[in-house]
DNA sequence: GCTGGAGGTGACAGTCATTATCAACATGCT
DNA sequence: AGCATGTTGATAATGACTGTCACCTCCAGC
Protein backbone atom coordinates (compact mmCIF):
# COMPACT_ATOMS: atom_id res chain seq x y z
CA UNK A 1 0.00 0.00 0.00
CA UNK A 2 3.13 2.15 -0.02
CA UNK A 3 2.51 5.20 -2.52
CA UNK A 4 6.07 5.35 -3.30
CA UNK A 5 5.87 3.95 -7.13
CA UNK A 6 9.64 3.68 -7.72
CA UNK A 7 10.54 0.12 -9.11
CA UNK A 8 14.50 0.49 -8.72
CA UNK A 9 16.21 -0.91 -5.57
CA UNK A 10 18.50 1.76 -4.78
CA UNK A 11 21.91 0.54 -5.66
CA UNK A 12 23.98 2.12 -3.51
CA UNK A 13 27.30 3.31 -4.30
CA UNK A 14 29.87 1.63 -1.98
CA UNK A 15 33.80 1.63 -1.84
CA UNK A 16 33.93 -2.38 -2.66
CA UNK A 17 31.41 -1.72 -5.94
CA UNK A 18 33.87 0.93 -7.26
CA UNK A 19 36.38 -1.40 -6.55
CA UNK A 20 35.29 -4.10 -8.91
CA UNK A 21 34.11 -2.35 -11.10
CA UNK A 22 37.53 -0.39 -11.50
CA UNK A 23 38.83 -3.56 -12.17
CA UNK A 24 36.63 -4.34 -15.02
CA UNK A 25 37.57 -1.49 -16.66
CA UNK A 26 41.47 -1.59 -16.08
CA UNK A 27 41.05 -4.86 -18.40
CA UNK A 28 39.87 -5.87 -21.72
CA UNK A 29 40.15 -9.71 -20.97
CA UNK A 30 37.29 -11.57 -19.44
CA UNK A 31 38.29 -12.34 -15.89
CA UNK A 32 36.95 -14.72 -13.31
CA UNK A 33 35.57 -13.67 -9.80
CA UNK A 34 38.73 -15.13 -7.76
CA UNK A 35 41.03 -13.44 -10.44
CA UNK A 36 39.56 -9.95 -9.60
CA UNK A 37 39.49 -10.67 -5.54
CA UNK A 38 42.70 -11.45 -5.75
CA UNK A 39 43.71 -8.48 -7.84
CA UNK A 40 42.25 -6.15 -5.48
CA UNK A 41 43.48 -7.59 -2.32
CA UNK A 42 47.20 -7.43 -3.75
CA UNK A 43 46.52 -4.11 -4.50
CA UNK A 44 45.33 -3.39 -0.77
CA UNK A 45 41.32 -2.24 -2.20
CA UNK A 46 40.67 -5.58 0.09
CA UNK A 47 37.00 -6.79 -0.74
CA UNK A 48 35.08 -10.20 0.52
CA UNK A 49 34.76 -12.99 -2.29
CA UNK A 50 31.00 -13.13 -1.07
CA UNK A 51 31.00 -9.29 -2.08
CA UNK A 52 32.83 -9.64 -5.39
CA UNK A 53 30.68 -12.65 -6.78
CA UNK A 54 27.47 -10.35 -5.68
CA UNK A 55 29.12 -7.04 -7.35
CA UNK A 56 29.17 -9.29 -10.79
CA UNK A 57 26.24 -10.37 -10.33
CA UNK A 58 24.56 -7.06 -9.89
CA UNK A 59 26.74 -5.57 -12.79
CA UNK A 60 25.84 -8.47 -15.04
CA UNK A 61 22.03 -8.07 -14.13
CA UNK A 62 22.60 -4.24 -14.88
CA UNK A 63 24.09 -5.27 -18.26
CA UNK A 64 27.16 -3.32 -17.57
CA UNK A 65 29.54 -6.53 -18.21
CA UNK A 66 29.20 -10.15 -20.29
CA UNK A 67 29.35 -13.13 -18.75
CA UNK A 68 30.93 -16.30 -20.12
CA UNK A 69 31.38 -19.63 -19.40
CA UNK A 70 34.77 -20.74 -19.19
CA UNK A 71 36.27 -24.08 -18.31
CA UNK A 72 33.18 -24.87 -15.38
CA UNK A 73 33.46 -21.03 -14.20
CA UNK A 74 32.01 -17.68 -15.07
CA UNK A 75 34.54 -14.97 -16.45
CA UNK A 76 33.29 -11.29 -16.45
CA UNK A 77 33.94 -8.66 -18.69
CA UNK A 78 32.94 -4.87 -19.38
CA UNK A 79 31.41 -4.54 -23.12
CA UNK A 80 29.94 -2.27 -25.07
CA UNK A 81 26.22 -2.16 -25.20
CA UNK A 82 25.16 -3.71 -28.50
CA UNK A 83 24.05 -7.23 -29.26
CA UNK A 84 27.73 -8.98 -29.81
CA UNK A 85 30.33 -12.12 -29.68
CA UNK A 86 33.25 -12.93 -28.98
CA UNK A 87 36.91 -13.94 -30.35
CA UNK A 88 38.81 -15.04 -27.39
CA UNK A 89 42.91 -16.76 -27.65
CA UNK A 90 42.18 -19.92 -25.64
CA UNK A 91 45.82 -19.36 -25.06
CA UNK A 92 45.62 -15.68 -23.39
CA UNK A 93 42.43 -14.71 -23.18
CA UNK A 94 42.83 -11.51 -25.73
CA UNK A 95 39.44 -10.90 -26.60
CA UNK A 96 37.54 -9.24 -29.86
CA UNK A 97 34.27 -7.92 -29.67
CA UNK A 98 32.64 -9.22 -33.36
CA UNK A 99 29.37 -8.56 -34.54
CA UNK A 100 27.43 -10.88 -37.09
CA UNK A 101 24.18 -9.27 -38.38
CA UNK A 102 23.89 -12.36 -41.23
CA UNK A 103 24.23 -14.99 -37.96
CA UNK A 104 21.90 -12.87 -35.82
CA UNK A 105 19.79 -13.34 -38.91
CA UNK A 106 20.21 -17.13 -39.52
CA UNK A 107 19.58 -17.79 -35.88
CA UNK A 108 15.68 -16.38 -35.97
CA UNK A 109 15.40 -17.65 -38.91
CA UNK A 110 16.68 -21.53 -38.33
CA UNK A 111 14.62 -21.06 -34.83
CA UNK A 112 11.57 -20.33 -36.72
CA UNK A 113 11.71 -23.33 -39.27
CA UNK A 114 11.33 -25.59 -36.39
CA UNK A 115 8.42 -23.26 -34.95
CA UNK A 116 10.48 -22.06 -31.91
CA UNK A 117 9.77 -19.23 -30.11
CA UNK A 118 11.55 -16.33 -28.22
CA UNK A 119 14.93 -17.68 -29.23
CA UNK A 120 17.91 -16.91 -27.35
CA UNK A 121 21.31 -17.98 -28.50
CA UNK A 122 25.42 -18.16 -27.40
CA UNK A 123 27.52 -18.16 -29.85
CA UNK A 124 31.45 -17.71 -28.58
CA UNK A 125 34.48 -18.18 -31.15
CA UNK A 126 38.00 -19.81 -29.71
CA UNK A 127 41.42 -19.45 -31.38
CA UNK A 128 45.12 -18.32 -31.78
CA UNK A 129 45.39 -14.98 -32.19
CA UNK A 130 48.96 -13.66 -33.67
CA UNK A 131 50.81 -12.82 -30.67
CA UNK A 132 49.85 -16.50 -29.36
CA UNK A 133 50.70 -17.53 -32.78
CA UNK A 134 54.04 -16.06 -33.04
CA UNK A 135 55.68 -17.22 -29.38
CA UNK A 136 54.25 -20.76 -30.48
CA UNK B 1 60.09 -48.89 -24.88
CA UNK B 2 57.86 -51.62 -25.88
CA UNK B 3 57.64 -53.32 -28.64
CA UNK B 4 53.76 -53.18 -29.51
CA UNK B 5 52.75 -50.12 -30.84
CA UNK B 6 48.83 -50.74 -29.43
CA UNK B 7 47.64 -47.19 -29.00
CA UNK B 8 43.92 -48.15 -28.16
CA UNK B 9 43.30 -48.17 -24.29
CA UNK B 10 40.92 -51.59 -24.68
CA UNK B 11 37.71 -50.34 -23.56
CA UNK B 12 36.19 -53.25 -22.37
CA UNK B 13 32.51 -54.28 -22.39
CA UNK B 14 30.93 -53.94 -18.98
CA UNK B 15 27.40 -53.89 -17.82
CA UNK B 16 27.84 -50.60 -16.40
CA UNK B 17 29.04 -48.67 -19.52
CA UNK B 18 26.23 -50.46 -21.63
CA UNK B 19 23.86 -49.40 -19.24
CA UNK B 20 24.95 -45.96 -19.45
CA UNK B 21 25.20 -46.15 -23.23
CA UNK B 22 21.06 -47.36 -23.02
CA UNK B 23 20.09 -44.31 -21.13
CA UNK B 24 21.68 -42.63 -23.67
CA UNK B 25 20.04 -44.23 -26.47
CA UNK B 26 16.50 -43.96 -24.55
CA UNK B 27 16.11 -40.62 -24.57
CA UNK B 28 16.77 -38.03 -27.49
CA UNK B 29 17.26 -34.74 -24.76
CA UNK B 30 20.25 -33.62 -23.18
CA UNK B 31 20.86 -35.60 -19.86
CA UNK B 32 23.13 -35.06 -16.72
CA UNK B 33 24.95 -37.67 -15.49
CA UNK B 34 23.67 -36.78 -11.83
CA UNK B 35 20.08 -37.60 -14.36
CA UNK B 36 21.07 -40.58 -15.51
CA UNK B 37 22.74 -41.94 -12.64
CA UNK B 38 19.28 -41.63 -10.93
CA UNK B 39 17.44 -42.76 -13.48
CA UNK B 40 19.69 -46.26 -13.48
CA UNK B 41 19.25 -46.67 -9.85
CA UNK B 42 14.96 -46.57 -9.88
CA UNK B 43 15.54 -49.11 -13.10
CA UNK B 44 17.33 -51.65 -10.86
CA UNK B 45 20.65 -50.89 -12.85
CA UNK B 46 22.40 -49.73 -10.15
CA UNK B 47 25.90 -48.12 -11.08
CA UNK B 48 28.69 -45.92 -9.20
CA UNK B 49 27.96 -42.26 -9.57
CA UNK B 50 31.87 -41.78 -10.38
CA UNK B 51 31.39 -44.71 -12.64
CA UNK B 52 28.42 -43.00 -14.69
CA UNK B 53 30.64 -39.68 -14.91
CA UNK B 54 33.69 -41.99 -16.13
CA UNK B 55 31.44 -43.59 -19.08
CA UNK B 56 29.95 -40.17 -20.12
CA UNK B 57 33.67 -39.16 -20.01
CA UNK B 58 34.73 -41.98 -22.20
CA UNK B 59 31.80 -41.66 -24.54
CA UNK B 60 32.70 -38.08 -24.62
CA UNK B 61 36.26 -38.50 -25.47
CA UNK B 62 35.24 -41.04 -28.38
CA UNK B 63 32.93 -38.59 -29.96
CA UNK B 64 29.82 -40.59 -29.52
CA UNK B 65 28.28 -38.41 -27.79
CA UNK B 66 27.85 -34.27 -27.65
CA UNK B 67 28.56 -32.45 -24.47
CA UNK B 68 27.07 -29.15 -23.05
CA UNK B 69 27.26 -26.63 -20.26
CA UNK B 70 23.31 -26.23 -18.97
CA UNK B 71 23.11 -24.04 -15.80
CA UNK B 72 26.85 -25.04 -14.85
CA UNK B 73 25.92 -28.83 -15.03
CA UNK B 74 27.86 -30.75 -17.99
CA UNK B 75 24.72 -32.34 -19.82
CA UNK B 76 24.71 -35.61 -22.53
CA UNK B 77 23.59 -36.65 -25.81
CA UNK B 78 23.84 -38.67 -27.96
CA UNK B 79 24.26 -37.28 -31.50
CA UNK B 80 25.03 -37.59 -35.01
CA UNK B 81 28.90 -38.11 -35.95
CA UNK B 82 28.72 -35.20 -38.22
CA UNK B 83 29.50 -31.82 -37.38
CA UNK B 84 26.16 -29.48 -35.65
CA UNK B 85 24.27 -27.83 -33.53
CA UNK B 86 21.45 -27.28 -30.68
CA UNK B 87 18.35 -25.85 -31.45
CA UNK B 88 17.35 -26.93 -27.05
CA UNK B 89 13.59 -25.88 -25.39
CA UNK B 90 14.37 -23.51 -22.16
CA UNK B 91 11.90 -25.04 -20.32
CA UNK B 92 11.39 -28.84 -21.36
CA UNK B 93 14.46 -29.40 -23.12
CA UNK B 94 13.47 -31.24 -26.48
CA UNK B 95 15.99 -30.62 -28.81
CA UNK B 96 16.71 -30.42 -32.36
CA UNK B 97 20.30 -31.23 -34.29
CA UNK B 98 20.53 -28.21 -37.29
CA UNK B 99 23.22 -27.59 -39.64
CA UNK B 100 24.66 -24.43 -40.70
CA UNK B 101 27.16 -24.22 -43.28
CA UNK B 102 27.07 -20.59 -43.48
CA UNK B 103 27.47 -20.16 -39.92
CA UNK B 104 30.55 -22.46 -40.27
CA UNK B 105 31.85 -20.18 -43.16
CA UNK B 106 31.40 -16.59 -41.60
CA UNK B 107 33.58 -18.33 -37.95
CA UNK B 108 35.94 -19.24 -40.24
CA UNK B 109 36.55 -15.83 -42.59
CA UNK B 110 35.72 -13.80 -39.36
CA UNK B 111 38.34 -15.12 -37.14
CA UNK B 112 41.28 -14.84 -40.15
CA UNK B 113 40.13 -11.14 -40.51
CA UNK B 114 41.36 -10.71 -36.73
CA UNK B 115 44.18 -12.82 -37.17
CA UNK B 116 43.23 -15.88 -35.08
CA UNK B 117 44.25 -19.52 -35.93
CA UNK B 118 42.87 -22.83 -34.79
CA UNK B 119 39.81 -21.84 -34.64
CA UNK B 120 36.86 -23.95 -32.88
CA UNK B 121 33.37 -22.47 -31.72
CA UNK B 122 30.40 -22.74 -29.69
CA UNK B 123 26.90 -22.02 -30.88
CA UNK B 124 23.43 -23.13 -28.87
CA UNK B 125 20.39 -21.87 -29.60
CA UNK B 126 17.23 -21.61 -27.11
CA UNK B 127 13.36 -21.09 -27.20
CA UNK B 128 10.76 -22.24 -26.25
CA UNK B 129 9.19 -25.86 -28.76
CA UNK B 130 5.80 -25.35 -30.32
CA UNK B 131 4.23 -27.57 -27.50
CA UNK B 132 5.37 -25.44 -24.40
CA UNK B 133 4.28 -22.23 -26.41
CA UNK B 134 1.22 -24.26 -26.66
CA UNK B 135 1.23 -24.91 -22.62
CA UNK B 136 2.54 -21.77 -21.68
C1' DG C 1 36.40 -74.63 -17.60
C1' DC C 2 40.09 -72.31 -14.81
C1' DT C 3 43.30 -68.83 -13.79
C1' DG C 4 46.09 -64.55 -13.79
C1' DG C 5 46.26 -60.04 -14.09
C1' DA C 6 45.05 -55.73 -16.27
C1' DG C 7 41.38 -52.84 -16.52
C1' DG C 8 36.96 -51.45 -14.16
C1' DT C 9 34.14 -50.39 -10.21
C1' DG C 10 32.23 -47.88 -6.23
C1' DA C 11 32.08 -45.89 -1.61
C1' DC C 12 33.92 -42.07 0.17
C1' DA C 13 36.75 -38.15 0.83
C1' DG C 14 38.62 -34.08 -1.40
C1' DT C 15 38.46 -30.01 -4.57
C1' DC C 16 36.62 -25.98 -6.46
C1' DA C 17 33.34 -22.44 -7.75
C1' DT C 18 29.56 -20.40 -6.02
C1' DT C 19 25.72 -19.28 -2.64
C1' DA C 20 23.44 -18.83 1.98
C1' DT C 21 23.75 -17.03 6.70
C1' DC C 22 23.75 -13.46 9.82
C1' DA C 23 25.72 -10.14 12.94
C1' DA C 24 28.24 -5.93 12.43
C1' DC C 25 28.58 -1.89 9.46
C1' DA C 26 28.03 2.06 6.06
C1' DT C 27 25.15 5.04 3.30
C1' DG C 28 21.91 8.46 2.28
C1' DC C 29 17.61 10.62 3.58
C1' DT C 30 15.56 13.78 6.86
C1' DA D 1 23.27 13.87 13.88
C1' DG D 2 20.12 9.83 13.78
C1' DC D 3 17.96 6.16 11.91
C1' DA D 4 16.15 2.69 8.54
C1' DT D 5 17.75 -0.07 5.35
C1' DG D 6 20.91 -1.78 2.05
C1' DT D 7 25.82 -3.89 2.33
C1' DT D 8 29.55 -6.37 3.81
C1' DG D 9 32.46 -10.37 4.96
C1' DA D 10 33.92 -14.50 7.64
C1' DT D 11 32.38 -18.81 7.57
C1' DA D 12 29.55 -22.72 6.64
C1' DA D 13 27.03 -25.02 3.25
C1' DT D 14 25.99 -26.66 -1.39
C1' DG D 15 26.58 -29.07 -5.58
C1' DA D 16 29.09 -30.82 -9.41
C1' DC D 17 32.78 -33.26 -10.27
C1' DT D 18 37.50 -35.86 -9.50
C1' DG D 19 41.01 -38.61 -6.83
C1' DT D 20 41.87 -42.73 -4.08
C1' DC D 21 42.25 -47.39 -3.32
C1' DA D 22 40.80 -51.94 -2.09
C1' DC D 23 37.98 -55.15 -4.23
C1' DC D 24 35.85 -57.16 -8.43
C1' DT D 25 35.26 -58.71 -13.42
C1' DC D 26 36.29 -59.56 -18.00
C1' DC D 27 38.83 -62.21 -21.15
C1' DA D 28 43.11 -64.24 -23.19
C1' DG D 29 45.68 -68.13 -22.69
C1' DC D 30 46.07 -72.59 -20.95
Amino acid sequence: MSSSPDVAPAQRSTRQRRAVSAQLAASDDFRSAQDIHEALRREGEAVGLATVYRALQALADAGEVDVLNHAGEAVYRRCSETHHHHLVCRQCGATVEIEGPAVERWTTATAQQHGYAEVSHTLELFGLCPACQRAG
